[in-house]
DNA sequence: TTAATGACCTATC
DNA sequence: CGATAGGCCATTA
């Protein structure tokens, strides 16, 4: 079916531990800049939660949507920081320290 | 098939 | 710097 999603999936599944991936990254990654929206989507009907990490993958602004705090913003906040990932209190991540290389997740 | 929606992104005001 | 508008794609109704 969605061969799209495929892909995205596999793209978010190779965010390693500790590293962040936006949104476009991910896009990229899996062949089209042009599927943000897409991404969003994808991990919108997240099928499996536990080897997709959605709260890996944040927007361009390092932040990740209210809308999505699938267990409130501090499960976010502490599942990242579980992972080493220092969180701001508004939910913003420093992209600079912990944004994922593009060429890994295409790998 | 057409229209509308969305966990986005970029440009413009 | 905050708000608005348009554009990209796949999915759903």
């Amino acid at each position: 079916m969605g061969n799209v999603f495929e892909k995205i999936y596999e793209v978010v599944r190779k965010i390693p531990e500790g590293k962040v991936a936006t949104y476009g990254q991910i896009a990229y990654a899996a062949g089209n800049a042009h599927w943000a929206r897409v991404v969003g989507y994808a991990l919108h009907v997240n099928p499996d939660p536990q080897k997709i990490k959605c709260y890996r993958v944040v927007n361009r602004d390092g932040r990740i949507s209210p809308a999505f705090a699938f267990g409130g913003e501090n499960r976010q906040r502490t599942l990242l920081k579980n992972e080493g990932v220092s969180v701001d209190k508004d939910g913003f991540v420093d992209l600079e320290k912990y944004r994922v290389d593009t060429f890994l997740l295409m790998i």
